[in-house]
DNA sequence: CGATATCTTGAGGAATCTCAATACTAGTGG
DNA sequence: CCACTAGTATTGAGATTCCTCAAGATATCG
């Protein structure tokens, strides 16, 4: 069987003509589909297909022909460029509603694998093109997309090339609770799905530093470790705080 | 007298009607410009302003409304970001035919200094969104570009997060090797008009490091430096290879 | 419930930073 | 045209953060 279904809905939802599912999507608001029009989105509906991946795999590879872009229904994927001896480094976790798989030649320049299992929406690079002609919209809507990833990521350079291990752990805490606000949660709960490996790669340190780092926020009372991968935020301002100056 | 001077031509150039200048556009096959036909071509020259900038000047400051775009006709530009207490990130340096002005929001996410004396073509923004509704060949352009900066982007983020000080230095140099062959100069004579603390900043090290890598690299025989704002590259293959392994 | 991976903690080391002194460069005015 | 000054770059010595290596604790998954 092919790894895409082209029939099935956007997520785990009923499967109709081909343009109904969209409608339900729960997270539609935040993806691609943000603010199009009902022609927009019936042609986006038309070239999409679904895509489901267990936790571990591959979305795409570095240097892989850039076939396809993706939305996120479900779960949590990261994004990595590695370096010859192995040394990686995330540039970014995605959640549903995120979207990925900007490329500017022809090859994707970085890795997406799936965190935990993960939903996609697929949509063919070729016809996502010749739709772009067509709905200047949807042109317009990918390119606030690149737009935000590209403020996205002169944050990180700030915070990589000049914020210390607290202010890092800090930096990525406050960033993960004001995505959760975006997404109706509530901000004190926060939900890691990657390992400690996958944030010291994302801020630059070692899993060793991200641990120690935890724990001393732990201690300073400014966080409580619910369990490995559910952190709750004691005290909001003085993280939002130390994530500059702390 | 107002800093624009709506009627003078893309650089220094003859004055004219305001849309043969562009045709004269020393820069153009690398710009915003490049790659349009003569609708959007002369549409752009007619809300193009020009502006001139000394070295050190500021063309637009973090949180500073984002009214316009700008191209980069001669001259060096360095974009940064602040922490409150003064640590610095500089997220690009920018040269003859590049692009800057980005925004998210309504206001700059960063803010750019002229490193030499500069000469810039302006595009206000409202009359630049006008013209991309008109023209969807711009918006092409203007997501193409927005798609090129973060891929560079997440190039820079892996040398901030992964790379040792003699790599991130290695890196540097080559990246400008090549920019200067896109740019029909020679590879081997790489022209710094920034600083070392320029540098240091761009690549999340301090001053005297950058400095004692420059002498390490002198030492190995793999630069000359020919005075502190030129510097000879005697051996890039090897200097490639240091950038990610060495 | 046990095996395995992941996470935490500890001790020592290394790369880079900080602070300080010296050398160089570029621009200024005599 | 040269000397002077202020900024910039280099070099040195010691401090510090973070990394490496190693062991023990905890979580995860079949």
């Amino acid at each position: 069987m092919s790894p895409y279904d082209e029939s099935s809905s956007c997520g785990a939802f009923l499967k109709t003509d081909g343009q109904a599912p969209c409608d339900a999507c729960p997270v539609r608001s935040l993806t691609l589909c943000s603010s199009l029009e009902r022609p927009e989105m019936d042609a986006l509906s038309g070239i999409m297909q679904t895509r489901d991946i267990k936790a571990g795999e591959t979305v795409f590879d570095e240097g892989e022909a850039a076939n396809a872009l993706y939305n996120i229904t479900s779960g949590a994927v990261k994004l990595y460029k590695l370096l010859p001896d192995g040394r990686r480094q995330i540039t970014g976790f995605l959640f549903a509603g995120d979207f990925l798989g900007l490329a500017v030649g022809d090859h994707y320049a970085y890795s997406a694998e799936a965190i935990s299992k993960v939903t996609l929406c697929r949509f063919p690079r070729i016809q996502l093109d010749r739709l772009m002609d067509q709905y200047p919209k949807l042109q317009r809507r990918l390119f606030s997309i690149a737009s935000n990833e590209l403020a996205a990521a002169q944050d990180q350079m700030l915070l990589l090339g000049r914020k210390t291990a607290r202010e890092k752990i800090c930096s990525f805490l406050g960033v993960l609770s004001r995505s959760n606000l975006r997404r109706n949660l509530t901000p004190e709960i926060i939900h890691l799905p990657m390992s400690r490996a996958d944030i010291a790669d994302y801020l630059g340190l070692t899993t060793e530093t991200v641990s120690r780092s935890f724990t001393q926020l732990k201690t300073s009372g400014l966080i409580r470790l619910m369990d490995g991968h559910r952190v709750k935020l004691e005290d909001i301002e003085a993280l939002a705080h130390d994530a500059e100056s702390g």
